[in-house]
DNA sequence: ATACTGCAGTAAACGTTGTTCACTGAGTGT
DNA sequence: ACACTCAGTGAACAACGTTTACTGCAGTAT
């Protein structure tokens, strides 16, 4: 079922092309050097051809939107191993995170710097919400973590989110501190902030 | 000295009379529907005019971010009495400026959510900034907090900074869970941040 | 009073942006 | 050989940020 005929293989084909070099000018130029025009010049296509393909041009950035949660949450995915703690496995994504996130400055302002407008990269973020609520939900399961009142799952997962990006976006706008390297002390909150509610 | 001249003082009214227009332009549609000739024809002014108060676009924009970056410095200022505990000055200020940033998104977001890439608005953020290190520094002083290798004085800083921008950003773009209210949870949540460098 | 000067504001233009649309030309199925 | 689909073109559109030559008025000096 559903078998790709030639035709759509091409399109896709070509659709991922221009998403690809969407992504380049972006992250050699930053957003605002993304024009239909430039990104069309690069693939030696004309302006209009890009509307063959994508509705307008917020279209074609919350693809490209889509596709950056999607490496963010496959390289966070290799920093876990679910063999270990669902506080290793906080700490190591968190961190993973923040890391990403400040080789990646421009990606990360494009997922998280503008409204979404569009529901397609949407749903990504909804997947890495939800593996971070299954992560504290297991923790809390095994007597790991502890909730309290309305300090519940949901709770801390928006602890734990709203600490590992407030940090990435700190990161990618003000170095508040002219420190070597800040990953060692942002691991160092993530943890305590997951002490906070650790039995 | 610097008696303002009757003109300078005319430049001056009329220069805030376009901000505060170009900042309504803002609440009320976003940052996407401010443009040079909007904002003129609010005003009832030429294109061509603006540009006798600002040297371009990003210049108004920046103008509009430093003060809506004073907005939120002063309204924090009204919510932190200085009799009061290092950890409640934290607490108060940090409730405050995430209130703040949930009534006012479109400001929030133009504060924070792009590039400053000017130097006027990055003052008031600067002021913000020193006025949280006193804080944390006056509740190490006297032994309200403690401190432990690099986790020092700024690091303390850089960890509710973080917290509460993370908190508030997370809160405009994001409803993560849907709660009446946010706020309770928040405060809890700086509560818990607050409590981990608390003697 | 008169002439000069500086400056607030205008109107029109320029180049660039996102987007649309009538058209072309090559490939495919019959 | 024919008709049809459809990716891609090129010109046009309105709106954008910005510049420039110009106008007319306010204030000042003579």
């Amino acid at each position: 079922m559903d078998k790709p005929t030639p035709q759509a293989r091409r399109l896709a084909q070509t659709r991922s092309e221009i998403i690809k070099n969407a992504r380049q000018i972006i992250v050699e130029q930053g957003i605002e050097g993304l024009s239909v025009r430039a990104l069309a010049d690069r693939i030696d296509y004309t302006a209009g051809a890009l509307y063959k393909y994508f509705d307008s041009k917020d279209d074609l950035i919350d693809a490209v939107r889509a596709e950056a949660f999607e490496r963010l949450n496959s390289f966070i995915a290799t920093r876990i191993q679910p063999t270990g703690s669902a506080a290793d496995m906080l700490l190591n994504g968190g961190v993973a995170y923040i890391e990403y996130a400040g080789q990646h400055p421009q990606e990360y302002h494009l997922m998280f710097g503008m409204e979404p407008s569009k529901a397609t990269s949407g749903e990504q973020r909804d997947i890495a919400m939800r593996s971070l609520l299954q992560i504290v939900e297991f923790g809390l399961m095994q007597g790991e973590f502890v909730a309290q009142d309305a300090y519940d799952a949901s709770a801390i997962s928006y602890h734990c989110w709203a600490t590992v990006h407030g940090i990435a976006s700190l990161q990618t706008t003000i170095l508040l501190d002219e420190r070597d390297n800040l990953l060692p002390l942002s691991r160092e909150m993530l943890q305590k902030v997951i002490d906070g509610f650790t039995a």
